[in-house]
RNA sequence: GGGCGAUUAGCUCAGUUGGUUAGAGCAUCUCGUUUACACCGAGAGGGUCGGGGGUUCGAGUCCCUCAUCGCCCACCA
């Protein structure tokens, strides 16, 4: 049998997808005869590509998949993804202005949306062939994506329900408007950007102003264009009160301040009572003022405003007074709420000022501003402008402010929901890994914020609500009666909701549960119109574990695979998304979604920054799996993957001209092309444009952190590819373990160690545990050490069998162990396994099965553990080491033998003696004399071996370097001397030996008692040797 | 401002409830190729575990504090 000398991965990996597809390995459907195990993948964005991110998130979810799946479960791993509203109406709208100059209002809603489909199917067909080309077991079958029929149907069943339990209602909100967009974006989509601006204080007049009283009033603002806006001037209602407070605060501040910080506390302390003196007086008579109902006149618009007394305007800040615009500013939204102000809307949805806004209509905002600034000025009502640093919110999807806007949206009642939601977790239905999660998934929900869920947007599932406004109360009544008597309203597929406006005219607003053309039209014919807004993308995502297998249908799917096992995700989504589907899945389903959330690491770059394809240091996961290898990629990540540390990936490109890899920096990774520093030859990258760029051969991403794993598969082949050449003339007879020689009894003993930490660390998600144990094991145990042992045993005809069929045995076992982290080369290995050891086994022998993809998971077997043989085992390493150590330093060439005399007691003279010659092997040493008799050398070297009793000498007329060993053997006295030294230190100390447990001091006066023997050794032999060294 | 996390070898990271001499991979240095694997083998050097206090017989591990970095949330007229 031929074997090639590297795995092939390219070429394996892809006959191996088909294979296991053709085989119908990935699928899972309802089996009464097994436990189901599901899990739902986090729906990739079809936005752009996957990156190392989605690599490690669907690695980590893959190797739980495959394992369930091998322990007997009816796995299914549910793939599938999101169309991520905002985000891709994005990315394509910014690609039709780059390459045709044109929004969407010049396409049109049909014809937008048509574009963003296409966009959808190549890049769902990308990240499907990522996921699979990465070896993800996802039943494809089942593929589905949030804006499918499957999902249409859930989320219309949910908005109706919903609606019908008057959990959804709509309200005029105060929204962070996207004006390039022209769409509310939520909360989370918005990012805080510092930019220079000013600060600029100017004055309103007082209307008709008492004597004694100041004829204006004095307000400061980093956006004075709002003030067209403005429906009123706030002041404190309690100016004494709140300076009182500031004052106590700042003194409890300086009495708990260090000796460093009380310079700063006194002088906050002083700054305030130093205001309050200066403002007080002002700030009363303007309270007074607002109790009084004065008014204060707008400027170019002519509009009076009055004052009122709300606790937000802060005496300290500003100018102690604060302008009110409560339609355009969060803040004073809430006062505009408490003080019944009109909300005066100045903005189009484009950004730039409309008819409320007088002469500066139709201005941008940008000019607006300039213009108020200069004409306030020319006025007289313009202070001073200060410079200031201006934190404002920026659009993540559009990079361009954000204008607060008051508008129509829909609500999502939160409190019960997110009572649901906090309870599945509190009372540890829903448990969540690494538990520290815990706490902000608990604190978000606390604050039951209602959920704005309408997006100005076209891609996405459009609100199934018809409305139609502005109906006398007659009226209304009529088309509520005449949508009652619909037949569909006898089937509960119509809600109706009535809502009197502050016009006292009515809207009738009607929820239709199914998409149904004939419906739709017969409310359309009375008159109701559609919402043209769609849902916030997470509304579909929140129904995703229910919504995929098929509810509202009470499938047999749902019945058997829901609630899923499992979520792996990332921590930034907890609320965003794990929130809602918990608390969606328990009004929905009635159950929780799933019973456990591990929460992975994030991949950083080498700078420590998080990835994403608009920093340009983002890795596609295909570059490293062409460079490295699936296997290699997967292992590489999962043993990144520990509970605390987020992963630090150095990410460079590797030059397609010389494969040399130069490191990526936050100049070079978002360049179009990069010259080679080694070759000179220049390539492009992913933000190659031009027609020249794109010529250039492309650079891979990558990064070195690969190369460990990608060797430990060449290690885990190449062991494989020599056993098996060895495996002439194998037979599957059974084999009696308690018969076997000790090395073998290892081996297995080793292996059911394994087996049994491998599946704990699993099943806690402790994968980079996982994969240190299989790594260690593999390399040190299987490869270094059981391989070499085995080797002349294997090449002897006569005594073959058994290490055969141990052989057979423990690789098979080892393959099943690592398949679910590295897929495709344990696959292949027993593929070939197969082919000269179909039946494997030891005490029963049994034909093993096509794929190890389908075999069962190793059963740790707790008769093949023995502690003794283990140990014995340490000391033999010991001891090969120790040998190995001289000979190094001494440079003794590898094929001179060594004669050593190995001085121990009987337990480890009956391990070492029948291992004799594998000890000679490994060591290259001629072992002259071994036990309690042996005696040194006339010339001798002896090397102590620390923690085991154990002294082997070593003949000293070899040696050629006498000062080498005399240097190593005065390091060894040094060491020892310095850890006697700490340990009588210990012993000495009366607290210790009186209080630390018996054990622990036993155990440190053995290892004493052991040290000074050995330091005894050593000093006896350094006089020796020098003594040989003067003649 | 509130919360969470991190700081261990040149780099990237392990270190389980406190208990022998703090580990790995990469990098460095020495030696080795008729050997399954040079994507290999043998060996070496390299750490006052961020600083300072405390608890304890004993602290990388627990507590306090300071510093630095990262993330999340809130807010900034």
């Amino acid at each position: 049998m031929t074997i090639p000398i590297r795995f092939e991965h390219a070429e394996a990996a892809f006959e191996l997808i088909q294979a296991w597809d053709e085989a119908g390995c990935n699928h899972a459907s309802v089996n009464p005869n097994k436990k189901p195990f599901s899990i739902v993948i986090p729906p990739p964005n079809v936005t752009g590509a996957l990156h190392l991110g989605h690599g490690l998130n669907n690695t980590l979810q893959d190797i739980v998949v495959r394992t369930k799946r091998m322990q007997g479960f009816e796995a299914l791993w549910m793939p599938g993804t999101d169309h991520a509203g905002i985000a891709t109406q994005a990315v394509v709208e910014r690609r039709l202005k780059e390459q045709e100059n044109k929004t969407r209002h010049d396409l049109g809603r049909e014809a937008l949306v048509e574009r963003i489909w296409a966009w959808k199917d190549q890049y769902e067909a990308r990240i499907l062939s990522q996921l699979k080309r990465m070896g993800c077991s996802c039943d494809w079958e089942r593929t589905r994506f949030t804006l499918d029929p499957m999902c249409a149907a859930a989320v219309r069943a949910t908005f109706f329900d919903l609606f019908g339990k008057s959990l959804i209602y709509r309200g005029k909100r105060l929204v962070n408007w996207d004006t390039f967009l022209q769409t509310a974006v939520s909360d989370d989509e918005v990012n805080s950007v510092t930019k220079k601006g000013h600060f600029y204080h100017l004055y309103y007049n007082v209307i008709d102003p008492k004597p004694g009283e100041p004829t204006r009033i004095e307000i400061a603002t980093t956006r004075p264009e709002t003030m067209l806006g403005d429906t009123a001037v706030a002041v404190h209602p309690d100016p004494a009160a709140a300076f009182a407070k500031l004052e106590a605060d700042a003194k409890t501040k300086l009495a708990a301040a260090t000796e460093k910080e009380k310079i700063a506390c006194q002088g906050d302390l002083d700054a305030i009572i130093k205001r309050r003196d200066e403002m007080l007086p002002s700030l009363e008579q303007l309270r007074d003022m607002a109790q009084d109902g004065r008014k204060v006149m707008l400027p170019f618009v002519d509009r009076p405003i009055p004052i009122v007394a709300d606790e937000w305007a802060k005496p300290e800040m500003g100018s102690g007074c604060v302008k009110i615009t409560p339609a355009h500013d969060p803040n004073d939204y809430e006062v505009g709420k408490r003080c019944s102000l009109p909300m005066i809307n100045i903005l189009n949805p484009d950004g730039t000022i409309n008819s409320e806004g007088g002469k500066f209509q139709g201005l941008t905002i940008p000019q607006a501003r300039k213009r108020v600034v200069e004409e306030l000025d020319t006025l007289g009502l313009l202070g001073d402008v200060e410079d200031r640093d201006i934190e404002l919110p920026h659009s993540d999807r559009s990079k361009t402010p954000i204008e607060p806007y008051l508008a129509d949206q829909w609500f999502v009642k939160m409190d019960t929901l997110a009572q649901s939601a906090m309870d599945a977790v509190t009372d540890d239905r829903v448990k969540i890994f690494p538990e520290r999660y815990r706490k902000g998934y608990l604190d978000w929900l606390g604050e039951k914020r209602d959920w704005p869920v309408s997006r100005q947007l076209w891609w996405g599932h459009r609100i199934p609500i018809w409305s139609l406004h502005g109906l006398s109360s007659d009226a209304a009544t009529d088309l509520v009666t005449r949508l009652e008597l619909l037949p569909a309203n006898q089937e509960n597929e119509v809600a109706i909701q009535v809502e009197t406006a502050e016009d006292a005219t009515q809207s009738v607003m009607v929820c239709l549960r199914s998409e149904n053309e004939t419906i739709e039209s017969e409310v359309e014919a009375m008159g109701l119109v559609r919402d043209e807004d769609v849902l916030d993308t997470w509304f579909s995502s929140a129904l995703w574990p229910h919504s995929t297998l098929g509810w509202p249908e009470n499938t047999a799917e749902l019945e058997y695979f829901y609630p899923t096992s499992t979520l792996i995700t990332s921590r930034d989504i907890i609320t965003l998304w794990v929130a809602r589907m918990v608390l969606m899945g328990l009004n929905n389903v009635g159950k929780i979604p799933f019973s456990e959330v591990f929460i992975h690491p994030k991949i950083l770059d080498g700078q420590g920054e998080t990835m994403s394809k608009s920093k340009g240091n983002g890795v596609d996961p295909i570059d490293v799996i062409d460079k490295f290898g699936p296997d290699a990629m997967r292992f590489g990540l999962a043993r990144l993957a520990t509970e605390t540390q987020d992963v630090r990936m150095p990410v460079q490109y590797e030059c397609p001209s010389c494969e040399k890899l130069i490191d990526q920096t936050p100049k070079n990774r978002s360049l179009p092309r990069v010259d080679c520093q080694h070759c000179g030859k220049p390539f492009s990258t992913q933000w190659a444009e031009s027609d020249d760029d794109k010529a250039l051969p492309k650079g891979a991403v990558v990064s070195e952190r690969f190369e460990t794993a990608r060797n430990f598969v060449n290690k885990l082949w190449n062991a494989a590819r020599f056993s098996l050449d060895k495996f002439d003339g194998y037979t599957s007879e059974p084999v009696d373990v308690a018969s076997l020689p000790l090395e073998d009894r290892w081996l297995l003993s080793r292996l059911s160690t394994v087996t049994k930490q491998v599946t704990q660390a699993i099943e806690s998600y402790q994968f980079a545990e996982a994969s240190r144990v299989l790594y260690e094991f593999t390399w040190d145990e299987f490869c270094s050490f059981y391989v070499e042992i085995a080797k002349p045993r294997l090449d002897d005809e006569a005594h073959r069998a058994i290490p055969q069929r141990v052989l057979a045995h423990s690789l098979d076992t080892l393959l099943r162990l690592l398949h679910p982290i590295m897929p495709f080369v344990t696959e292949s290995i027993w593929g070939h396994l197969g082919d000269v050891a179909p039946v494997r086994g030891l005490a029963s022998p049994l034909p093993a099965g096509k794929f190890v993809m389908t075999s069962d998971w190793p059963v740790s077997d707790a008769l093949h553990y023995d502690a003794t043989i283990e140990r014995q085992f340490a000391e033999f390493q010991e001891v090969v080491g120790a040998i190995r150590r001289i000979r190094a330093s001494q440079n003794i060439a590898p094929r001179e033998t060594l004669p050593v005399a190995i001085h121990c007691n009987d337990s480890s003279l009956q391990l070492l003696a029948p291992m004799q010659s594998y000890l000679e092997a490994l060591a290259g040493a001629e072992v002259i004399a071994i036990g309690p008799a042996a005696a040194p050398f006339a010339t001798d070297a002896p090397l102590a071996i620390p923690s085991i009793d154990i002294t082997v000498h070593v003949d000293l007329e070899k040696f050629i370097d006498f000062g080498a060993e005399q240097a190593r053997l005065e390091k060894l006295e040094g060491q020892i001397v310095k850890q006697i030294t700490t340990k009588e230190q210990k012993l000495n100390n009366e607290s210790f030996v009186s209080r630390a447990p018996a054990d622990v001091v036993d155990k440190e006066r053995e290892s004493l008692a052991e040290l000074k023997q050995q330091l005894r050794t050593v000093q006896t032999d350094l006089q020796k040797l020098k003594a040989v060294t003067k003649k």
